[in-house]
DNA sequence: GTCGCACAGATTGCATCCTATAACTAAATC
DNA sequence: GATTTAGTTATAGGATGCAATCTGTGCGAC
């Protein structure tokens, strides 16, 4: 049980993060802090998450790091086979395809259906969003941003259900491509470029240009994806 | 603490299931017993799931009950919430039609995924499951042959997540309008026709023809759940 | 030399006990 | 009489210890 030649990421990144128990359950708190490991990159895909061994990390017992794990596996970013533990998920190419491929379908669907709900706070939130992005480097924060300027339409689209599929395969997509797409160099220009041209569609209430707008900015994400993983040929 | 005069249904319809620890962990077992009770409608929308009655009737401890509720809870049939314990949800129609507005989205595109992948021996287990249908009164059993149906069809599409999608929004309509749609007295007819278009589209390989067909079955719910919902106006 | 088997270490899963939190009830104050 | 506040009870959340299960390793047989 020495630590491995070869440079699996650990769990032990995780150490210093404590758990102050302020309104926040425990599990809810280990769960969190996974999940924000996992989608940075901070633990890669195949990283073994032992629950004894997070448990005394995060100075909690065994109980709720397996609830976390748990809730974590029904979102899909961990593996958790019985008896034998949980790992994060690592998904293939044909899988990131298939998410975006999924996206593409989705999220046009719920620009669409968002728009006729579209409050002029709404429009102020993503302007400030699309702003600030501007001003931030490519980091978690920009990130974020990224995620948040989606996710704030999708969610005036008042369909819960839809956009809690779409937040769930965004996780994914991060989780997976975010990490090499902060190396794609004018991708962070492209998505802001392409995010003005959503705004701008938004103001004009029109749909159609900016379901369009929203599946060519998919559209990046998968092709810098190709490139990098053809680039990285070493099956 | 008197039971309630209105009455609401409760876990007791649960007694006498036991765990036989036969290769499956008790969380597991759990889940599944919840899980059927649910979808089959034993278990209504609104009935409070209590951790400690769960694990004396089930006779295991009240941990996995609760990993199972916090399970369930991701696949969105029940609602937990923290220190308040889980009830099963109930969905109201702007739920149900939202999720049917996605379900015609999505299962046209895994039918169409489906086609190119379609073996013989899928085409026979399909002709199978269509022929049982003929054969069995609208039960659980039909239900479930119903489910079988349709998800065989999107599993052979080898586009995971999308199967998992449609299963998970399958699952919630089950829940909330399967109960109702035996009383609705041609349906199950109808359904059958629909299985048998979609079955002969499928045979051509026909998609456009396919994906109408399911578009149509899928429509035929949504109306049988309006007439009724109508009918049952009472808010 | 390779395959199979058994044992040991590691790790998950569960039960029991205890604590924390929230809903409910009743009393006290305004 | 209404409203707030304190106390009580029911119930969820978490810690600990033990049992079940898996995995890897070493020994023996072929």
């Amino acid at each position: 049980m020495t630590s491995e030649p070869v440079a699996t990421s650990s769990v032990s990144a995780l150490a210093g993060t404590t758990f102050s128990g302020a309104r926040q359950t425990a599990h809810e708190f280990v769960r969190s802090v996974l999940r924000s490991a996992i989608l940075s990159g901070e633990l890669a895909g195949g990283t073994r998450l032992v629950q004894a061994e997070l448990a005394s990390l995060l100075e909690v017992s065994t109980t709720p790091v397996r609830e976390a794990l748990r809730e974590l596996a029904s979102e899909g970013v961990v593996r958790f086979d019985p008896h034998r533990g949980a790992v994060v998920k690592e998904l293939s190419g044909e899988e990131v395809h298939e998410i975006y491929a999924i996206r593409e379908i989705l999220e046009p669907v719920a620009l669409r259906r968002a728009i006729p709900k579209l409050t002029e706070e709404v429009m102020d939130r993503l302007r400030g969003l699309h702003q600030k992005m501007t001003e931030v480097p490519h980091s978690a924060e920009w990130v974020d941003l990224n995620r948040s300027f989606h996710m704030t339409i999708y969610e005036t689209a008042a369909s819960p259900r839809l956009a809690a599929i779409i937040r769930s395969l965004e996780d994914s997509s991060v989780m997976y491509i975010g990490a090499f797409l902060k190396e794609v160099p004018g991708l962070r220009d492209d998505a802001i470029h392409d995010h003005g041209e959503i705004l701008e569609a938004l103001e004009r209430r029109d749909g159609d240009a900016a379901a369009e707008a929203v599946v060519r900015h998919l559209g990046l994400a998968v092709k810098a994806f190709e490139s990098r993983s053809a680039q990285t040929d070493e099956s």
